[in-house]
DNA sequence: AACATCCTTCGGCCAGCATCGAAGCGTGAA
DNA sequence: TTCACGCTTCGATGCTGGCCGAAGGATGTT
């Protein structure tokens, strides 16, 4: 029941946003923006600062909801509480001017995670752009309006890999809907969805993680798996 | 200070967070959530700030790209600088927390505004959410997995009403999205569609603009004209 | 022309907060 | 127990940025 007067009835949004709006917290989300808990001390690490302002940024983010903590042993994890806050930084990303490019020369950490790299839960960069093309090429995906459906082979091949298509639908969440990439800037499955598919590539071995977080890499299995269900368009280089 | 580098590749959002972040400046961008165009000085009114002051966020969100400005005579009228914009304070609304109760009795103003209200160009509050369930009990919207589509019927009756839903269907947009309503908690048909819904009933006299940003109401007409169209559901009380 | 209105720019004031080192607390290892 | 490690808390410091009144431009009105 709420109630204020002038600015009538609208959620406070800007305590959210000053939460984001600090460079090192921002840091801090993206780091975390591929679903995974990070120690405190790897996300001050990532952010370049000491320890101690680490544990008061994310102290601030745990008040805010933003990120949840999970204590083991004398590290605590943090992690993003839910798709949501990574639905507002995607969203926030989109709007936001691209860094300066500093050097013609771009990094290999860079390159590798414009290849494959995750958006929160699904996979992303030029492989999901790619996967989001052999779906579509092979008719197991449909293109509708704003989101994508299923069809019937789809939905088929997809079981045969190990996605449980139907606890996907039940999810409380878009079922398949493009998800604009930032470095692509170009679709990809996203969703429920997306997170089902990535989860059952990387269940099977046909995509792992690297170091680095949000990066992914094909394995060789992976490359023989994908071009033998999708065309082969996928595992082209 | 040392420039983290795994950020590498990312947007910078932290920027423009800051820009949402600061409370007077969220103020004003939610005022200007309805589409229209507002000028410099109401805007410092409703977000109650001196005119200087106001000056200066609005060159800030105008560097930032968040908002444009047209020079007309001696007033400057700012609007969002897009349906982009829109989204992200739309998102950030969500999972931000409600404001406060503070008292018991809500104001004819809060009234009025959960009653009808626009969201960036589309219609929201009581009447959207009725608007949409009307569509869907007569058959003119079908439920998609996380979309609407129109069904034929339900677009000869828009067009009968003066709705171009081919120039909807070629907007660079979704084109019949559920929009989730931070004061209803129900959704209520956003996107192309319902902006082209929403002009068209305003152009028709059924809804006009209220003194206060983002409030519509029925017009007598309106409720006539709703009552034959929709099956009665939308008008009733 | 002279005035009123709307808005921006300037200068100065003050609060908030990001930052760090050092110290404190809890956990796991020797 | 004692040490090592990870993290948080404390206290102090410095800077960013929001705020206003007054003055300055620009535009429309009389």
């Amino acid at each position: 029941m709420p109630a204020p007067q002038h600015v009538a009835n609208d959620a406070e949004i800007a305590p959210v946003a000053a939460l984001i709006a600090d460079p090192t917290r921002a840091a801090m989300l993206t780091a975390l923006l591929d679903g995974r808990a990070l120690a405190a001390g790897e996300l001050a690490r990532l952010a370049g600062v000491s320890a101690a302002t680490a544990s008061a940024h994310l102290s601030r983010l745990l008040d805010g909801g933003l990120v949840t903590v999970v204590r083991q042993g004398r590290h605590r994890y943090y992690r993003l509480s839910g798709p949501d806050i990574a639905e507002v930084l995607e969203v926030l990303a989109r709007i936001s001017p691209r860094p300066a490019v500093r050097g013609l020369t771009q990094s290999r950490q860079a390159r590798r995670l414009e290849e494959a790299r995750t958006c929160y839960d699904h996979l992303a960069g030029r492989a999901g752009v790619r996967l989001l093309g052999a779906l579509l090429d092979g008719d197991h995906l449909d293109e509708r309006a704003d989101a994508y459906e299923l069809t019937p082979a789809g939905e088929e091949t997809l079981e045969a890999l190990g996605v449980d298509v139907p606890a996907a639908r039940r999810a409380r969440r878009r079922f398949a809907p493009p998800c604009l990439d930032w470095t692509e800037r170009t679709p990809h499955l996203g969703g429920a969805l997306g997170a089902a598919v990535t989860a059952a590539l990387i269940e099977r071995g046909w995509f792992e993680r690297t170091r680095e977080p949000r990066a992914l890499r094909v394995t060789p299995e992976g490359r023989r798996g994908l071009e033998e269900h999708f065309t082969g368009r996928m595992a082209r280089e």
